[in-house]
DNA sequence: GGTTGTTGTCATGCT
DNA sequence: TTAGCATGACAACAA
């Protein structure tokens, strides 16, 4: 009633609401015949569906009697073997291709950042201790680094910092670059006062051209030579330890320009109390404790490619999300063989059972003769059609999801008994039934009656098999799923077919093509979900690499910044007044001026300008 | 008995 | 308007 309703309303459109009606007779999901109130339909149509389900009730009435295993011809045939094989290889040399890829240098270095080299007086004072602290405080030498927040997105400034900071170590240190990255506006009062500005202490009290500089080590040469040749020039108010260029650098440091660490230290706790917290440190931040310990925990992580914490959380967020399991390539069930059910592909029997449709199809292609009136499930023979013009439309790679049953069982092809071996998907047949078309041996087909037989081709028929052949459709399914629409149409306006009859023929082949729909579009989701898994395995080792590169630059910067620290208080501490006494680290710091030149200046002096320094960049920001 | 994978089917939107 | 395709959702079934 409903399929005539349906068909009646619509005329090949689906009427919304109709499915639960549908059930009653499509589906046969209710075990009771289809009643029919306030039915559209004729008393023709209301007899033919007494005969359909008085069709099913003599089946056996329960679907489950219907075998749809032979329908799985057409997932079997859907695939050829080389797409097996090539599964195989593709699965089983993708760890290999992975380690090739996870090998390959990556070209990413040339990233550019932007020449926001921290000049920050700050750096130093934080690298150099405060001579009135316990020597084990040295350690706070890091301890700005060692603080700090650890949220991502610090994180990633801070690595953004740090490659910036690592770029231009690669840069030669000249001038030209102090100027830019230390100079500042030429009206800047500070600066104006650290290199000229008269009534500032050190311009009357100190003076390192008076200053006695002891001898200093090789290690120290990048002041020595200039500083032990400083002119003495008592106009200057300043006593700049001026190198004669500022490339001296380098012979401590290599190509590494450290120079914007070279900048008044907190030598003493008062000096840190008043401007120890507001005191930015462009490179603490990278090595904060978060960050060390994630370094740390990386260096165990690292020789496995990726933090197996992170891998795993992301095989949980998409494991979680695509209701398919990623993991199929273990799955054992590939081709399903313990499943296969199967079913005779003996003609003799159809020419018995559907008289009408053998004789039909003995005019078809042999795609379709053979089929009898087995409805989709000749899909396998269909796809002999099919697969010259790619099967079903689709083909996708058949990746590992070989448990899909989609997986090649042509290699049966020559077997007609296992032809239709694949998933077991014998829903409409009886317990019994199954058991016999498990594996229906053809000799024991030819041993049984005619009837046994007869039953047994019954029970592999689909519903619209049955449908059909209660309504004397004089054609295989096979035909009204596969055929051109021209050759479709051709072929019904041969016949003098009633309405009901073109009503279920239409269902038949919309139904069919939208199953052949179905399974090209779990096939296509399923590669689909392949290629994300590539990408993320891709992805992973990507962060791997950026991690390890992460450690070997904190590595390094944590180094240049303990050589920092020692050469500050060399440096500081060889330093003398003209009574030939050392100054004191808590009222005096050094700093780099903006032309390389390194000052001596005022603690107070120096705070104040890391402050500065520490406003500038949060005022951009903004 | 609950879970998971597979398949068929329907509804719906789009071409 | 019709046919066909794509896809989400659902149900049935088997393992």
């Amino acid at each position: 009633m409903t399929r005539l309703d349906r068909s009646s309303h619509s005329g090949g459109g689906r009427a919304k609401g109709s499915r639960p009606l549908n059930s009653l007779l499509a589906g046969h999901r209710v075990a009771q015949p289809p009643s029919a109130p306030g039915s559209r339909a004729s008393v023709q149509d209301i007899d033919l569906i007494d005969i359909l389900w008085r069709q099913d009730i003599d089946l056996g009435a329960g679907r489950e009697i219907f075998d749809y295993s032979h329908r799985q011809k057409e997932q079997d045939v859907d695939k050829d073997p080389q797409d097996g094989a090539e599964q195989e290889d593709t699965w089983s040399g993708e760890g290999a291709e992975a380690l090739a890829r996870n090998l390959l240098v990556d070209g990413e270095t040339g990233e550019s950042f932007p020449a926001q080299f921290p000049a920050d007086i700050s750096s130093i004072t934080e690298a150099v201790p405060s001579e009135s602290e316990p020597p084990g405080l040295q350690n706070n030498l890091l301890s700005p680094l060692l603080t700090g927040t650890d949220s991502p997105f610090d994180l990633e400034q801070q690595w953004q910092d740090l490659m910036s900071i690592m770029e231009m170590q690669a840069m030669e240190v000249n001038t030209s670059a102090n100027e830019i990255l230390y100079s500042t506006p030429p009206g800047d009062p500070l600066s104006t006062n650290y290199s000229l500005a008269p009534n500032t202490p050190i311009n009357q009290n100190v003076s390192l051209h008076q200053a006695s500089l002891g001898g200093c080590s090789q290690d120290f040469s990048l002041f020595s030579p200039e500083v032990e040749s400083l002119p003495v020039a008592s106009s200057s108010t300043l006593l700049p330890l001026v190198p004669s260029n500022s490339t001296s650098l380098n012979s401590t440091f290599g190509s590494t320009n450290l120079a914007g660490l070279f900048f008044p230290p907190q030598l003493n706790g008062t000096a840190n109390d008043t401007a120890g917290p507001e005191l930015p440190d462009p490179l603490g931040g990278l090595l904060d404790e978060a960050m060390l310990d994630e370094i740390s925990l990386m260096d165990l992580a690292i020789e496995e490619g990726f933090n197996p914490v992170q891998a795993s959380q992301l095989e949980e967020e998409f494991d979680s999300d695509s209701g398919l399991s990623l993991d199929s390539s273990h799955s054992p069930s590939s081709l399903s063989s313990s499943e296969g059910s199967s079913s005779s592909s003996s003609s003799s029997s159809s020419s018995s059972s559907s008289s009408s449709s053998s004789s039909s199809s003995s005019s078809a292609s042999s795609s379709f003769s053979e089929e009898g009136a087995v409805g989709y499930s000749s899909d396998s023979e269909t796809l002999d059609l099919e697969e010259a013009e790619g099967a079903v439309g689709y083909q996708p790679e058949y990746s590992k999801f070989c448990r899909m049953s989609y997986q090649d069982p042509s290699q049966l092809s020559c077997l007609p008994y296992l032809e239709h071996v694949g998933h077991n998907h014998t829903y409409n047949m009886a317990p019994s039934a199954l058991d016999s078309a498990d594996l229906p041996p053809p000799s024991a087909l030819k041993k049984g009656s005619k009837e046994k037989q007869a039953d047994f081709l019954d029970k592999q028929m689909s519903r619209d098999e049955h449908r059909a052949r209660a309504m004397k459709i004089p054609f295989t399914n096979d035909k009204i799923i596969n055929l051109p629409v021209e050759e479709f149409n051709e072929l019904l306006s041969k016949y003098q077919l009633s309405e009901a009859q073109l009503s279920l023929i239409r269902d038949i082949r919309r139904r069919g093509k939208n199953k052949m729909a179905a399974q090209n579009c779990r096939k296509r989701k399923l590669d689909t979900i392949l290629n994300l898994e590539r990408d993320v395995e891709d992805l992973q080792r990507d962060k791997a690499r950026l991690l390890r590169e992460k450690v070997e630059f904190l590595r390094s910067l944590r180094q240049m910044k303990q050589k920092v620290q020692s050469l500050y208080q060399e440096v500081f501490g060889r330093l003398r007044d003209e009574n030939g006494r050392p100054y004191s680290p808590s009222q005096y710091a050094l700093q780099y001026a903006g032309d390389g030149s390194v000052l001596l200046i005022p603690r107070t002096l120096a705070d104040q300008q890391a402050r500065r320094q520490e406003r500038k960049p949060k005022d951009r920001r903004k």
